[in-house]
DNA sequence: CGTGCAGTTGAGCAAATTCAACGCTTGTGG
DNA sequence: CCACAAGCGTTGAATTTGCTCAACTGCACG
């Protein structure tokens, strides 16, 4: 367990620019059930191979779902945001662990209440496998941005960033450049080298570290192949 | 449309070293429902963007699911083996496309049927979200895969196989080196290269290029990492 | 006996990593 | 208020890794 303080975090959740994910049908179930808990920066919210007792649902803020390998290399498998649901299992154990990345305020559900329901209720059921479906095609996006160039893996995440709030111009990143670069197969220098060459092409511009601005998504796009 | 013809194939089919699936509830609704099809080598089973009308399950043979990127390289995102189930999307219209590797046996049923009963039954349901969340898995190890070196991937991707029959000791690779590679996100002589590697180190033999012995699992455990 | 396909091997090159130094920002303690 | 340490990010030089291009082998087929 870490120990963490809510320092400089604060400002980041209020301005967070996720927006609710996209063109699906809202959890109904789980929206209703949940009860808000707060976790704070860096903060477990379950660790791997634990029991999965409950469902998480992200109101704000941003979580990461990481494994470590035997030599202590992190793999992050994914980055939640504000809509996402995430902690479903189909085994009785995490495969991953879980931190808040900011300081974030999530839904938590027993499994247990939902799956019951799932029993009785086929819409409950199909809310369920419906959450897996797009947790699936989130994760095969990852993969073929995998299998790319360094650029290619920087720009494709930009982009799929960018696309979760439709006409957004700019985010901020919830995640620090580690975070990056263990989910996108690659060492913290490199993600850094190819965003200030992504802002020397002029595609995007970089006001800080943490925030992107998209000023050419065009060419964003096409260093993105 | 690929035109396909029955060459060298035959012996194959009949030697595919993979059980079927370990560990998971048998899809009893699929294989009571599934019409039994014949797909030759390299027959497109369908292609991206097609409807989704069917969900298929291989007796026997291989399967590649596969992505093409506009540049004109192959992402393949999973292979499947007998036992596996394939062809479910969230969507209506699939999101890669699947050919058969080898001559193929596979068991075609209707997904309006099934989601039809599953709308009643809730084994059927359930055994639906098990099927998504059990791929969900396997591209989440795929994931863990892709992100390390040349080595890992291959040594990784020999290990993956070998644990899907219990106690085999060898494995008749249904697909070619390329298809490795595009799986692998390395180049074919990559790949080559380090199953040579391999076979000098003793972890593995190669009696023939489709013909992987395994000699020493703790070896190729330890360049898996 | 040649042709074609799949796989291997080698040499040179490009890309990403490693190692190291440095800059910026923020928080802490004198 | 200033000095300084810590964390995060950037930049540079040397090294390693995997890729590209090319030749070559083995095998199946006609």
């Amino acid at each position: 367990m870490i120990i963490q303080r809510a320092v400089q975090a604060k400002s980041l959740e209020s301005e967070n620019p996720f927006g609710h994910r996209a063109g699906e049908a809202d959890a109904a179930a789980i929206d209703s059930m949940g009860a808000p808990m707060t976790f704070h920066r860096n903060a477990e919210i379950y660790g791997e191979h634990e029991p999965a007792e409950y469902l998480y649902k992200i109101v704000s803020g941003a979580v990461r779902a990481y494994r470590m390998s035997s030599d202590g290399r992190r793999q992050i498998a994914a980055f939640y945001l504000p809509g996402d649901v995430f902690g479903l299992e189909n085994g009785e154990l995490h495969g991953f662990s879980a931190e808040a990345i900011t300081d974030s305020k999530i839904l938590v559900i027993k499994r247990s209440a939902i799956t019951a329901m799932a029993e009785r209720d086929t819409a409950v059921a199909r809310e369920l496998w419906a959450v897996t479906s797009r947790e699936l095609e989130q994760v095969q996006q990852h993969l073929g941005v995998l299998i790319k160039s360094a650029e290619e893996r920087v720009a494709g995440f930009l982009l799929r960033l960018l696309r979760r709030v439709p006409g957004a111009t700019q985010i901020r990143l919830p995640m620090s450049r580690q975070d990056m670069a263990d989910y996108l197969g690659l060492t913290i220098e490199t993600v850094s080298r190819v965003m200030t060459r992504l802002e020397a092409a002029e595609a995007i511009a970089l006001p800080s570290a943490r925030c992107v601005v998209l000023r050419d998504e065009a060419r964003l796009s096409r260093v993105h192949h």
